[in-house]
DNA sequence: CTGAAAGCGCTTACAG
DNA sequence: CTGAAAGCGCTTACAG
């Protein structure tokens, strides 16, 4: 696949297209960095020559010089399998991915192992691959940025636990009050036994979450509910969706913090005859394509997963710039109505 | 973060460690690549000066000397949301980083825009980011290629259409013969009228299922019947079965060629008030989650995805020691009867 | 077993 | 606007 029969072992360098345009290696540097202070008939022979040999620079050699990567790692914390099922993921990755294509950074995913301090992934980090790091799904105790320097920038995909990171720079919402909104409606429609399957309670989506439920239920002056935990997951969802009905049969609505358990909680009512909304409504979180996916459409608290994807690589970028930028950028959420509340 | 007080901006040089430690250079380099010719005194002072300042080698330097980056380009020519949503990619992902785990590479996930010679991707490869390339869900006509030296380590997963890529290594399974025995569980159970979805036309994956469906229709003596392609997703399944019963609303059999186009072809016949397998019997592709995610558990032609990105890591490790390997691997396939035929 | 030296392919002040 | 030179942080023959 060499061009033009140009019969080399290795990729041309800058040095050989130097020599090709009669210029200097600083010249063509110039060149290929869209420096401005080049003379047109230099412009043109190397721009001529850098298309005749395929030139594309050698990023190794570019980093060790210039300090910067131009790659950023997108950290997640979470088993393959649950990264590929959760849509979230999915329109979270696409914002980024969006936001980032008009720039020359690349994203590179790390799969992480939680709780691994000297995992691949921060040595990965600490090795110099990548100029920023965005880590979504962040555990209490995930130990993968350990070691990293303070100056190295990091933006988080949803506040991380506040004893970890005191000075995080993150994207996320306000889950306590989104929470709270989406138990309201079932409130509103006349609920009375109202439980919640919770997130994991290792991160704030989970207990903030959990704490806007309880807010919710309090308001009203009613008594406290029942709560299980999930991991986000369909699966999860069925399992706590057992345990509520086990423990109290007469349940008649039910938070979910994530679309994904709802689904789950869903197929578990029908299971064991129970109608949904009838005998038991249920609000979701999130307002992604779980949500009208099953066999009752649901109703839920709609996250802007998308932006705040694109939010993040702004956040990001703007610290890589070195340009100030707020702590906490917190997107807005609303209570989307279909058929399951 | 910085350890013990260590205050400096940088993050740790091979040349203070080897300052630290009262020894050369070549003899901490020596050390962290584990070279065996190294004195058991050497060894330990070495040893314990990384450890007290965390000293992680600088990768771009690195490439840079040996001219090996160790890490590996993962190219899936896909939209975001089409490469979140099929459980196909999960399971091969998960593989390849299965199976890469013990090993010190690093897998760079690269979602490619098709058809775009110069894109990001095309760059990212020539730039010497990676040590070799695995490529997924490869269209005829992706460009992303294009320039690459005929050495650099190519896998693909799934065979490329052959006039493309003539010495193409590739992990497949036998595609025309796995849909032909699930095409002939549709004639076993007496259906007359069979249609299949397709994929699409572009991949060996969307042809070869094809040939496969007509041959076993062929050896049954039957007539040619009805073909529509779809691009693998739940909607272009749904869309293919509304216009597979619009122009034949006798069908009574459709081999699908994967387990996501085979749930939205499902939906759509109960939908219109056909039971499954009753009135038309389903064979799906893959045997994933999204097989028995659905109302109706699908019967289906099952695939080791996992197994194949496995299989696809051990053979571009293979040829990036230079080890002889073959060109093609063929897994085996066989037939998981559920409840839709 | 160990060290001095060259070199990997770039960028970046610094002169001019 | 342009070029010579130093330097980024490693690895790798080469001597010893």
């Amino acid at each position: 696949m060499t061009t033009e029969g140009e019969t080399s072992l290795l990729p041309p360098t800058l040095e050989e297209v130097a020599a090709a345009a009669g210029v200097s290696r600083s010249t063509v540097s110039r060149v290929v960095n869209r420096s401005t202070k080049v003379s047109p008939e230099a412009l043109a022979s190397v721009t001529a020559v850098i298309e005749r040999l395929g030139y594309v620079p050698n990023r190794a050699a570019r980093s060790l010089a210039n300090r910067q990567t131009k790659a950023i790692a997108l950290v997640v914390p979470e088993e393959t399998s649950r990264f590929f099922s959760d849509p979230y993921f999915a329109e979270i990755v696409h914002g980024i991915t969006h936001a980032m294509e008009p720039s020359d950074y690349v994203l590179n995913l790390q799969l992480a192992s939680p709780f691994v301090p000297t995992s691949k992934t921060n040595k990965y980090l600490r090795g110099g691959n990548a100029d920023g790091a965005i880590v979504i799904s962040h555990h209490a105790g995930d130990a993968f940025l350990a070691g990293l320097r303070d100056t190295f920038p990091v933006v988080f995909g949803g506040r991380p636990m506040n004893s970890q990171q005191p000075d995080a720079y993150y994207v996320d919402v306000d889950n306590a009050a989104a929470a709270q909104m989406g138990t309201q409606r079932l409130i509103d429609i006349g609920r009375r036994r109202i439980a919640t399957i919770a997130g994991p309670a290792d991160m704030p989506a989970g207990t903030d979450r959990t704490t806007g439920w309880r807010r919710a239920l309090g308001a009203a002056g009613m008594p406290e509910g029942l709560i299980v935990h999930g991991d986000f997951s369909v699966a999860s969802g069925a399992r706590a969706m057992r345990e509520l009905l086990d423990r109290d049969p007469e349940i008649d609505g039910v938070f979910v913090a994530s679309d994904l358990m709802a689904t789950g909680a869903v197929a578990v009512l029908r299971q064991r005859g129970k109608t949904v909304p009838g005998d038991v409504a249920i609000v979701g979180f999130d307002d992604n394509s779980a949500a009208v996916s099953g066999e009752v459409q649901l109703t839920t608290v709609s996250q802007p997963s998308m932006e705040m994807g694109e939010k993040i690589w702004e956040v990001l970028l703007a610290r890589l710039r070195g340009e100030e930028t707020a702590h906490a950028h917190i997107l807005s959420t609303r209570l989307v109505i279909r058929a399951s509340a």
